[in-house]
DNA sequence: CTAGGGTTAG
């Protein structure tokens, strides 16, 4: 009897145990179920018997839970390969690549030799890591180890190859098959049309169909979304076109990827049509078929239409918020992007490292430098990491306010990102460090590239080209060709202006003639602007009026502007009048022409010209600029340092200087005339009258304190690398509490400043 | 249990 009770308990009790674990078997067992099946097989004594351990891992692995599972793994006394593989296949799947061959290192070490089942996840976590070195001795293994590795591992190897850059690889794997499939026929065209090697993609689309491989829904995907992936758009469209006319019924993959591709074909008949096509398919709540749609319009100028496929949708999605931000942007629509960004993260959606990027890049590339940075450091503070798109998009705006602080701070992040390396972020680095002024530190960082692309050589060239260092300039142009890497239009632009600031004229000649000549690039527009000023500045005002004239196409305002202001700089009226007529008709509503030609009237004394010009300017309705008034200071402060002090009308100039001053105090711009004139009075004269228009920038941005100009003249300030100015332009701020409203615009300003003190 | 395809930021 007792024995009978004390057995029934036993029963009893094993029953509980069983039950307590019943969570194993369900494979939708949430993460606290799993927990609690954890536990109880703890009490139980089962947690190490290998078939509940496997299960169990096989829960959290699901919930990608992995810090869980490694603990579970590593009690265990004798870990089987089931659980390595259930644990590796599951990391692999969530592109947890790291953890994934830290286990197969673990697994490796309990003496577990990997199998077909356990290869391809391990071969794509050495694909997601670019290790081709690793995916290598996998592959060697696979074939010395006496496994016969099934299409999976191929598949796999494929892929690997491929992400790795190593397509003859690639390709060696699909000719050994033993049975070539879709999958790997699929990866390897795909692979292909990525890397933007149309034929080969073609080649083995066609060998497919000589095997009798039949492509499928997915390898008319993979060569659409390669090709746009690319840059050959008009191929992925055609390729959708063959897919539809094959009979393939296509879906929001296809789709997306085709979209994305007429987009930036800017091709709104195809745009239209496609996106009338995925109506008829159902597509419209397929998140990233409205995506591309939105992105599509946007690259299409459709900024309406954008907004018109965003709202049709019902559940806004954070992509497709994504996508209307950049089309947005891209359409000039600041102030809108940046009220959706405000409405939808008030709404509580989850903004992405995209989200934030997309709104510095709009802020940046706009003009909203502080809002930028602002951005910036909100997106850390709620915890979204910048990547390696992101520190490109923000350096722009340090540059642009020369917030150097800022500049190094992006600098130290990206260092600790590891992507200090990547080629975006290094060309922006050289050009902030070219900006903030420090010419060395650019240097720096072109220095230590592992790799160059145009851009980058572009960025040095730029650098040095705007610190007028026209020698080191020409020694990076002549770097990058024996590097292999051909000059654009953009490097040609840089070596002529850094010419044209040093007075180069045969060398800037020389340039310009081998850039069509030699190395077969057609002169735009800027070339011709710089061609000018190279001219002009050197006195050849005649040599650049004919270049103007003789210019394949219509002159713009920069060529005319170029022109005007090397009349400036030779006092030449004749041409100036010419030039500045033509400047009054292609932009009216421009201050600065009407400045430059009352300067070259004011240093010839016509005063009469000089007033002309002023109504010139009424009629033309700039009366409410606020720069308006001083020009008449400008102007006068112009002819007290041109001509000799006892001009006879000095004394009504200065009293007419007094007059504007008390004008400008009742306006409320705060003007100290006698410190303007004491400050040019200590300025070179010579320099003054002969063009270093950036420092009577400087001057005249002590007077004018609208911050747009105050901007305009702290980046003059940084290129000219005067110091000593800049100092006292900012202690003028401070003195007389400009700007205080605005506090971040008055540190960044200050940050400016420090930068000069620290280079000067 | 394991392999191939998507959009949005430079």
């Amino acid at each position: 009897m007792t024995r009978n009770v004390e057995a029934l308990q036993l029963f009893d009790n094993f029953s509980q145990k069983i039950a307590s674990l019943r969570h194993l078997n369900s494979p939708a067992a949430t993460l606290s179920e799993a927990k609690q099946a954890h536990a109880n097989s703890l009490k139980a004594g089962l947690s190490t018997q290998t078939h509940v351990a496997a299960k169990i891992l096989s829960l959290y692995a699901n919930h990608q839970c992995f810090a869980e599972a490694d603990l579970l793994l590593y009690s265990l006394p004798q870990p089987d390969i089931f659980s390595f593989t259930t644990l590796i296949n599951a990391s692999s799947k969530y592109e947890n690549f790291r953890h994934t061959l830290k286990l197969f290192v673990k697994m490796l070490a309990h003496r577990l030799f990997p199998d077909n089942r356990i290869l391809p996840s391990v071969i794509k976590a050495c694909a997601g890591l670019s290790a081709l070195k690793l995916g290598r001795q996998l592959h060697g293994f696979g074939l010395t180890s006496g496994l016969a590795l099934d299409s999976f591992v191929e598949s796999s190897l494929v892929h690997m190859y491929i992400k790795c850059n190593a397509l003859t690889y690639a390709r060696k794997v699909f000719n050994k098959m033993a049975e070539p499939d879709v999958v790997c026929g699929s990866a390897l065209a795909s692979g292909y049309a990525k890397k933007g090697d149309v034929n080969s993609a073609n080649m083995v689309f066609g060998e497919m169909e000589k095997l009798g491989i039949e492509p499928n829904l997915v390898s008319w995907n993979g060569m659409i979304a390669g090709f746009n992936q690319s840059g050959h758009f008009f191929k992925a469209v055609s390729v959708f076109r063959s897919m539809h006319s094959d009979g393939f019924r296509c879906d929001g993959v296809s789709v997306s990827s085709v979209l994305a591709a007429v987009g930036d074909l800017e091709d709104i008949i195809i745009g239209i049509q496609v996106h009338g096509y995925a109506s008829k398919l159902g597509l419209r709540s397929d998140k990233c078929v409205v995506s591309s749609l939105v992105d599509m319009y946007g690259k299409c100028g459709c900024a309406l239409e954008t907004l018109r496929v965003f709202e049709e949708m019902d559940q806004k999605d954070v992509g497709t918020c994504n996508a209307l931000i950049a089309s947005l942007s891209r359409n000039g629509m600041v102030d809108d992007a940046l009220k959706t960004f405000k409405k939808y993260r008030g709404q509580g959606m989850e903004l992405n490292v995209v989200s934030w990027t997309s709104m510095i890049a709009c802020c940046s590339q706009h003009g909203k430098d502080t809002e930028a940075l602002e951005l910036f450091r909100e997106m850390q503070m709620v915890g979204v990491k910048p990547n390696s798109i992101t520190i490109p998009c923000l350096l722009p705006a340090c540059a642009s306010i020369a917030a150097l602080a800022h500049g190094k701070a992006a600098h130290c992040f990206s260092f600790k990102r590891g992507f200090a390396d990547d080629v975006f972020v290094c060309s922006a680095l050289i050009d902030m460090y070219s900006n903030c002024g420090r010419i060395q530190a650019a240097k720096q960082c072109f220095d230590r590239m592992p790799r160059r692309n145009l851009v980058c050589w572009n960025a040095m060239i730029g650098g040095y080209a705007m610190h007028g260092m026209v020698k080191e300039a020409i020694n990076i142009f002549q770097l990058m060709q024996s590097s292999g890497q051909k000059p654009d239009f953009v490097s040609f632009t840089s070596l002529l202006s850094a010419c044209s600031q040093r007075g180069l004229v045969e060398v800037g000649k020389s340039y310009f003639n081998s850039m069509s000549g030699d190395y077969k690039i057609e002169a735009r527009m800027e070339h011709y602007a710089c061609m000018v000023s190279l001219l002009g500045r050197a006195g050849k005002l005649q040599e650049a009026y004919s270049l103007v004239n003789e210019m394949p196409f219509e002159p713009d305002a920069c060529v005319w502007g170029a022109l005007l202001s090397s009349c400036r700089v030779q006092h030449n009226m004749e041409l100036g009048e010419v030039a500045a007529n033509r400047l009054f008709e292609l932009e009216p509503k421009n201050p600065g022409n009407y400045v430059l030609l009352s300067n070259i009237y004011a240093a010839r004394g016509k005063w009469t010209e000089v007033d002309k010009v002023r109504d010139m300017m009424k009629n033309a309705g700039l009366r409410k600029n606020p720069g308006y008034s001083w020009i008449e200071v400008k102007n006068k402060v112009h002819m007290l340092l041109a001509g000799d002090k006892s001009h006879p009308q000095m004394m009504q100039i200065l009293e007419k200087l007094n007059k504007l001053s008390m004008e400008m105090k009742k306006a409320g711009y705060l003007p100290d005339t006698d410190f303007v004139l004491q400050d040019v009075e200590e300025q070179e004269k010579e320099h003054i009258l002969c063009g270093h228009s950036e420092k009577l920038a400087v001057v005249f941005g002590i007077l004018n304190t609208s911050p747009g100009t105050a901007l305009t003249v702290m980046k003059n300030l940084r290129i000219c690398g005067d110091c000593h100015t800049a100092i006292k332009f900012i202690s003028s701020f401070e003195k007389r509490e400009i700007l205080v409203r605005d506090t971040n615009r008055f540190h960044h300003f200050k940050d400016g400043v420090c930068s000069c003190g620290e280079l000067w």
